[in-house]
DNA sequence: TTGCATAACTTGTATATACAAGTTATGATA
DNA sequence: TATCATAACTTGTATATACAAGTTATGCAA
């Protein structure tokens, strides 16, 4: 079986994406998708719920779900979105360059940062990331080398999200993310064209796995006219 | 009737966060749950997928429900925090000043960006917020005033949200943010303590209702030292 | 002892039913 | 015509059942 409400959401959203269906209309009623879809209301309720998670829609009790005005910031979206991913949205020139990729064992702050034992086997990788010929973005990365073993530093020029979860069959689950601006030290300057800027938007972030395993340590940094964070959240409370 | 699944997330939430379940801990199976709350399953489903939502639990086919390191950082937790939840949990000093609280009708940009009609009356409102005793936040406001008629200078060095909420019973359903970097201007400096600073991290929020109505523009600006957003995340894909 | 099938758990998906609660259009009544 | 109750929609909550899929411990067999 192949799970049906994720179907039925990615139908749904597709129609949204490509204005099949237009911001200010409603949707056809639970009963009626339950119809067209053919299954149950509980099923369809479950691909709205998704829908409405992601701002597509809005449900409205007794009156139906209204199609939301979509975003066309063809930005992060919050989530967890790639780099590869996001370069992909922008229509700019993208070009990642691997600064370093080195097998290290764990110790101290590494150590620290990724909750492990002294001395596990890590990856440390750093990349510059260029837009339109400026080097904007420093990345840094810590990843636990058990996982993701055969890193290369092709693969980190292209996309390592694509990698552990297409080749190594990974499932990233969750992050938390940290943001900040902090002074650009000397590494910084020599690293990205800071021009005259003095600071940089620095994304910390930590990666899990599905079992919950903190995997990946992440800090991005960003030259600050460079950097922009969208988002869409529900209030929860 | 009372929402069952969302008494069972309360209990559940509080139980986590008060350590009285620890994080690395597996929260009792939905079996023992339905039993516990004498409901069904599929209710107490509900409530663990809210917590999951929320970044307290990691849900494990086959194994159960894992409680997940809280975070310490007493911040933002992405969504909807007003200012005064925020300042809360922070144990500083905070003070809000009115600056100016005044009725008009949207023309132009005012206008455009409420996505309401010319002459619409609306409350412009800007606040400078202290922390420690440094003038460190700038926010300007436009609401609409058909839905906050009362709106008093009072209220608004207290909090909107808990007026809006409580005192009006409107609700407040969704947002979307944006957060970029800026230069800041003439009257900002006048506003704010810039020390040496020049730029500002600037968040634009559009807050909307359950009925998808724009009521809300907001333009927070922060010193770059003091701004920190911290956000758990899922990857939704 | 070791290895392996299996049983007994866990959560995930799909379905059906019932009623509550909110919205809107209908139509009878004044 | 205008008003208002109501019927006919909508989504929200709660329950029950069945089976699929993943994990773990049991215990038998080699």
């Amino acid at each position: 079986m192949e799970k049906k409400f994720q179907a039925i959401y990615d139908v749904l959203a597709k129609e949204i994406q490509t204005e099949k269906i237009r911001a200010g209309q409603l949707l056809p009623s639970e009963n009626e998708l339950t119809e067209r879809f053919a299954t149950s209301r509980e099923t369809v309720r479950k691909a709205l719920q998704l829908l409405s998670q992601n701002g597509y829609i809005q449900k409205l009790q007794g009156k139906g779900s209204i199609v939301l005005e979509q975003d066309k910031l063809p930005l992060p979206v919050s989530g967890l979105t790639s780099f590869k991913e996001l370069a992909r949205s922008m229509s700019q020139k993208v070009e990642t360059s691997v600064i370093e990729l080195s097998s290290k064992e764990a110790h101290g702050c590494n150590q620290q940062v990724l909750q492990c034992e002294e001395g596990t086997p890590i990856w440390e990788l750093q990349r510059m990331r260029k837009l339109d010929g400026e080097a904007v973005i420093y990345d840094k990365d810590l990843l636990l080398k058990k996982l993701a073993p055969g890193l290369t530093k092709e693969i980190a020029a292209d996309s390592i999200y694509d990698y552990l979860e297409q080749e190594l069959g990974l499932s990233i689950s969750y992050a938390r993310k940290e943001v900040v601006v902090e002074e650009a030290d000397a590494k910084d300057k020599e690293i990205l064209d800071m021009g005259s800027y003095q600071q940089l938007v620095v994304v910390r972030s930590a990666v899990y796995l599905e079992d919950t395993t903190l995997f990946q340590y992440t800090e991005s940094k960003h030259r600050p006219d460079k950097f922009r964070f969208v988002d869409f959240a529900r209030r929860t409370k």
